[in-house]
DNA sequence: TGGGAAACGAGAGCACCGCTCTCGTTTCAT
DNA sequence: ATGAAACGAGAGCGGTGCTCTCGTTTCCCA
């Protein structure tokens, strides 16, 4: 059966928890009760289909963050839910679709315990915040590792993401740019190539930010830098050359503050 | 049967081609003819082996390119040789040592890919070799995607990397630190922390070169930078933003050409 | 020049995987 | 009240990595 069938005669059933609709919604047209309205009645089955997506959504997180998205088995969460393998069908069309529940889980998971660290800081320190943000990612990677691979590393083979995952994606990287549009246009004027300038200029769009573009660059080259060293301390490269990272990743943030110019 | 009693077992018979001994190879006393010297006799078994060897080897980096490790098959390569998959545990005790072939393989594709690339500067261009290093690195991932994600991408999960990868993958390294000993020692001095600068005069060290540690930490930095653009960019994060990569890569090697003063 | 040990390939089999299909039951909307 | 839809269980398909056995071939050395 094809997604869009799948999503077709799914979407006859009440959904209700946040990644049902998220993956089933779409435009088109509902049937019967559906609750979108968060109204009464909601019957025996649709309150069992909804503790049952949930208690799905729970077992699948902690084999996540255990045995990683590689190993994550349809058939081991069923037994861990006293399920028959196949039932598990009736809620995800595939493996891949809870994959991509877990993913969007993690970037949300990921978004929010950035924007809680950067809030704790006073807006005004904007070297503060750039350090807050950057510890921030490390300290969540360190602390949900596969999580951090699953939407970091190497894509899973046959998958393609959704577009749901696009937005709670770019979250931490919202973040980022309004950190630079904050920050004091920079002196030295590099050229930007024609095709850049767009580029950069489409990025700022979306965050919705007005920003010096030659900051921009800067800050894009630091966001892959953040990155870089996290993956290359979680996947290893780092291994008997770094292996307590904390004092090289500082030292990173402590020349990213310099190089956006905001001490 | 366990990876060291296999090693044992296996040991007895002759092998020579490079992933054989660099699998294989440890000390241990040889049984009979076992070939170290390259003298000729060579039975008609020997030879058999190394052939099936170098076969079973061109046909998983095949398979690997085509469809990317997770989903590299054991049985696969059996059925594309002819053979019976159980055959293939003669020469090679599990799965995971074949990755890890595949993995040390990668890791000398890119790094022979980079020094050619290098070498083929004027030496004492020392932005030219390293805007040439980047880009090598970055034309070899491109070019071979599914290396690139299994050698720097999330780790098979039930994967540690063994001894034998190591030295592979700090030939990248080594030529960097190698450019940046030969740039001139930077101005601004930020001060390092204590742990930072041993573990960066270690990296020195192991690389074989005086270097300016305050210049080694940039380069580190850059370093991490460059495969977090390049992993974004083949994992899909840069998707919607950058899709063509050239310029934003091309601008970020022309500002660390200026963070290492090499213009 | 044997003869025993080791290496070899094939095949059956085990436990797992994602996923499908059928079938009897339960719930729901009309 | 009734028919349609949703549900869970179970069997089953084709795939995986890996093991074990068995008959054959090659090799080393006595």
């Amino acid at each position: 059966m094809s997604m869009q069938q799948w999503f077709d005669k799914s979407k006859s059933g009440a959904h209700f928890c946040d990644m049902c609709s998220r993956i089933l919604d779409s435009p088109r047209p509902m049937r019967h009760n559906e609750a979108m309205n968060d109204s009464k009645p909601l019957g025996v089955r649709a309150r069992a289909r909804a503790e049952l997506l949930a208690d799905v959504g729970r077992v699948a997180r902690s084999q996540l963050a255990e045995v990683g998205a590689a190993d994550l088995s349809v058939r081991a969460i069923a037994r861990e839910l006293g399920l028959a393998s196949s039932a598990l069908y009736r809620y995800y069309p595939s493996r891949d679709a809870l994959l991509t529940q877990l993913i969007i889980e993690s970037y949300d998971s990921l978004g929010e315990h950035v924007e809680r660290a950067e809030d704790a800081i006073d807006p005004a320190d904007l070297a503060g915040r750039y350090a807050a943000i950057c510890h921030a990612v490390r300290s969540w990677a360190l602390d949900h590792r596969h999580e951090y691979a699953l939407i970091y590393g190497s894509p899973v083979p046959g998958y393609a993401a959704p577009a749901d995952t696009i937005d709670p994606a770019t979250r931490v990287t919202r973040r980022f740019v309004a950190l630079i549009s904050g920050a004091k246009p920079t002196r030295s004027t590099r050229q930007l190539a024609p095709p850049l300038t767009e580029q950069l200029d489409h990025v700022a769009q979306l965050a919705g930010h007005d920003v010096d573009l030659n900051l921009l660059a800067i800050g894009v080259g630091l966001w892959a830098q953040i990155y870089g060293m996290v993956s290359f301390e979680l996947f290893g490269t780092f291994t008997n050359i770094f292996d307590d990272a904390d004092a090289i990743f500082d030292h990173q943030v402590q020349l990213g503050i310099a190089a956006l110019g905001l001490d």
